[in-house]
DNA sequence: GCATATTTGTCCGTATGTATA
DNA sequence: CTATACATACGGACAAATATG
């Protein structure tokens, strides 16, 4: 994708820019076009050029800019401009490194008795999958397989861990831009399915451990995957 | 503490200016002095008298205020400006809540033999609290206090754990500058001296799962006797 | 309750330094 | 090596929201 139909694309996004502050929104858009994968990994994002296509001043622009790029979303290379991150092996390994910490931590010692909603939340997510299965819709069995993860943090019941959480995913949509096409996201998802309904199961039949158990194996073999594909580019 | 008083110790500040972005240096500034609470929580933080005193343009001023709302240490309230964040109780359960899930999980399961120097830092953390101490140097153990913690969490070898640990310490410097005088610096980290003395040892014995279950108690003992001060103001 | 002053939110023009063709 | 493009930073402007007398 050339930077100009990239840029243009945001135009679209510029519809739903209508909310808060300016700087917020524009951050929310951009953040948008890049978890979308509509702005491809190594992209280049000029100020002007963002300024004029969403008619903001660039100050606004850079503020937008600043905070996607203490999100990990965009890199600043100084006097050169930002960029899409493009997330290496590295950062791969240290995203599983955090989410086998937290998730499965979660999943154990999650205040379950205080947050019951998200309980309701995590079995959503195995449905919302499935649906989406059914329909073939494959990015739409990836998203469902992050509101999975997001559901399985919420246990913790921590507004905190939640918007960490949110980071992370964004970073792994980034990741999956790098290794697909469309087939590649089916035959990564996929599989899932039936793990995470596992996990849900024992999860509603009050057996925790077992679940963070399955939980630990799950994320350990994704990472193993990513890693492999990763080494084929 | 008056705001033009707090203004002019951000002027003496202005002297460690002189590094990277402006942007960043001011945020880096403004972020010592309210972690050092020579701002106090609730402090106001008008661009303009920011913008005079640090000798730069309100735009480079609101990016850095941007930033530290980002991480939490600043709150901005739309069209009345940005003060110094005011963690209530609900701020304090969250971040323990975090705490509790990622400090033990670290000590249980962080890649030890990835980092061996983590286990270097826990150790001179627990003596740096002890020279401290023997000085009578209270807000210096209660820095030992953060360094231990933070060292904890490196066992995890993940920089982006290092770094969320790094904004949940500063939230926390900002609730112990709720609590006290000096003499409470003093009555709330002290005691804390043996407690990590012990952790320590049980982790350089290779007694992970003892340190962790210590420290869980540890953190749970702590957050009660914050909520308890709380009660009292 | 109203008029006034202050401050934020946003935008523009411009100067300077740095990287790249 | 020059020229160009761009990011960085500054200062001034104005409307809108808010606080104040």
């Amino acid at each position: 994708m050339t930077v100009d139909s990239a840029l243009a694309s945001l135009a679209d996004a510029r519809a739903l820019v209508a909310r808060t502050s300016t700087a917020e929104r524009v951050a929310d858009a951009v953040r948008n076009e890049v978890v979308e994968g509509r702005l491809r990994p190594g992209g280049r994002l000029p100020e002007v050029a963002l300024a004029e296509t969403l008619r903001v001043s660039r100050n606004t622009v850079r503020e937008a800019l600043s905070q996607l790029v203490a999100e990990r979303v965009l890199v600043r290379e100084p006097n050169r401009g930002v960029f899409v991150a493009v997330p290496g092996p590295a950062d791969v390994r240290d995203v599983y490194r955090v989410r086998l910490l937290i998730e499965p931590a979660a999943v154990r010692d999650g205040e379950l008795a205080a947050e019951p909603s998200a309980l309701v939340r995590v079995r959503d997510a195995v449905l919302e999958g499935r649906e989406a299965a059914a329909r073939e819709d494959w990015p739409g069995v990836a998203g469902a397989n992050q509101h999975f993860h997001r559901a399985l943090v919420g246990l913790a019941g921590s507004e905190r861990l939640d918007q960490q959480m949110g980071l992370l995913l964004a970073e792994m949509r980034l990741v999956f831009h790098r290794m697909t096409g469309p087939t590649a996201v089916r035959a990564f998802h996929e599989p899932y399915l039936d793990r995470n309904d596992r996990i849900a199961e024992l999860l509603m039949a009050g057996d925790r451990e077992a679940a963070a158990t399955q939980l630990t194996e799950y994320l350990a073999t994704a990472e193993r995957q990513i890693l492999a594909a990763y080494a084929t580019l």
